[in-house]
DNA sequence: CAAATATAGATTGTATACAACTTAATTTTA
DNA sequence: TAAAATTAAGTTGTATACAATCTATATTTG
């Protein structure tokens, strides 16, 4: 999956879990890092260090919360903003190549999510 | 899925990739690295350095081939062998903790092999 | 047959994952 | 309220993945 969404990612000079936090980021701008591991099923250990990485391109910035001083919240900058644009296509041609009718990916996404959750269930 | 794993398999002092190895060679002893990379969809750069884990803890062994000095046999040890016995009751402790019906698990696994398939036609 | 090409593994460099631990800050509780 | 327990991020160490490259060997071609 990672090798089929690389070209597209390329030209936006994205890895695949780079591009799956800008995506919670369009959709919410200005979450914890947290509430984006919450998203991602992602702990600290792995979104620190992507995150910084995101922040040097140029995409976020952080920044530590008044409300509570442990917290730090991600929000995107204008050009992490304006990449949004140059996104738009990618589910479309993705959707395009994995050619899966409308009704078999639903399946197989609720089939995939269910089985997460009996997983999260078991690691809990 | 790792994580559910994982106390399976720390009980055989395996991780997972390193399960799946094993269960590639319980199937089929003397494995070239490239047809265990075919079954794994895995490349050398993955496998050089588990395998070579692997024969540190006494599982395998590799074999320069005579016939193509290319090539590299790997076979399991009689320590490699005897753990098949300890690992036996893996599949079914898993299957149990997925709770999936048969008919579930096999749409589950039938739809993700279908999406593997094209993956792989697209990225061919 | 000799040069060009291809193949199998190993190595190098980059990018996740995640457990375990650390630090700083916030809650809980005795 | 002061000590204990929790929590959010970040850091460290280990273990994959995989592209790109390297080396040695084998196969193909002109």
């Amino acid at each position: 999956m990672t090798q089929t969404y690389g070209p597209l990612l390329e030209t936006l000079d994205l890895t695949y879990p780079q591009y799956l936090v800008m995506l919670v980021l369009w959709k919410t701008d200005d979450l914890s890092v947290k509430e984006i591991g919450q998203q991602l099923k992602l702990d600290s250990g792995t979104l620190s260090p992507l995150l910084k990485k995101m922040q040097a391109k140029g995409l976020l910035q952080k920044v530590r919360l008044d409300s509570d001083e442990r917290s730090v919240a991600v929000g995107l900058t204008a050009q992490g903003q304006a990449l949004k644009k140059q996104a738009e296509k990618v589910p479309l041609v993705m959707a395009c190549n994995l050619n899966l009718k409308e009704k078999d990916f639903v399946e197989l996404r609720d089939k995939v999510q269910a089985l997460s959750a009996q997983l999260e269930k078991l690691n809990a």
